[in-house]
DNA sequence: AAGACTATCGCAACTTACCGCAATAGTGTC
DNA sequence: GACACTATTGCGGTAAGTTGCGATAGTCTT
């Protein structure tokens, strides 16, 4: 099944705005911010509405096929569902972004889930503090 | 030294603005946010203009008086800085709110100070996911 | 291919947060 | 207490994101 037809099939519409939002979320190759997608679809549909693009990317994320994280305070940065899954240490200071593996956020998602019956999804938020060269 | 002296040491003014911020912070017996600041100043001062509020939590925070953190999506939660650190677990579906221990994200921040130097502030966004609830 | 139904669109207004700027008001000195 | 210095204020504007609404256009049925 395609994804055209589970849009459907959820009596929903594969407009071309919403598919504009999916092929600028196939071509980017990390995390992009909704303004970015709007931009690079405008190049080619200059008529887009940022809040078609807002609305579409809540309706993908309810369907499964894409998901959002926040690395700084204030924006929310975009990608698909089917990208490999990794963590942010973002730097306060000097605002160094590094990606880490699930793998080492495992054990306190492990904790969560046995202490509290917490599923965490520790990659939604990225970890700020200090770098190695701003912490001294 | 009290902190009217400390700020005005550091070259800064204690202007009523900035006491009435102080004075709203301390009322608060959990995190609040800048726009209940600015309601809780406005019942005896109602001029002050939310940019105010704003500017004014920035600065003291870096004095260290106060801190903020992230529960949900857009909203930043301020607490005073010596009001005891903890953690959040926030389900994005129900929304609930649970309080946990720092000792339970200790290991998480020991692990990315020894694997990457990096000197985790593990409080200051919330933990999502699902409660033992909305995941059944 | 045409028609009905209604999800989605574009637009305008609104919200939270931030910033530049001229006016105001704390501060230390006299 | 008056004065000069300048940190801070209120205001207006900007940016990211959300929402209400009438118009448009996917989709299903015939
Ligand atoms: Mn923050
Ligand atoms: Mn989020
Ligand atoms: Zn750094
Ligand atoms: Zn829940």
């Amino acid at each position: 099944m395609t994804v055209a037809d589970d849009i459907r099939a959820k009596g929903m519409r594969m407009t071309v705005q919403r598919r504009l939002v999916l092929d600028a979320l196939r071509r980017a190759r990390h995390h992009i911010t909704a303004e970015e997608i709007a931009r690079s679809i405008r190049a080619s549909y200059p008529q887009i509405d940022p809040s078609t693009v807002y609305r579409n990317l809540e309706a993908l994320e309810r369907l499964g096929y894409v998901t959002h994280t926040h690395l700084d305070d204030r924006v929310t940065r975009w990608r698909r569902a089917d990208s490999p899954q990794h963590g942010h240490l973002v730097c306060r200071r000097c605002g160094s972004e590094e990606e880490i593996s699930m793998s080492v956020l495992a054990p306190l998602a492990k904790r969560l889930k046995g202490e509290h019956g917490f599923s965490a999804d520790l990659a939604h938020s990225a970890v700020v503090g200090l770098c190695r060269e701003c912490a001294g």
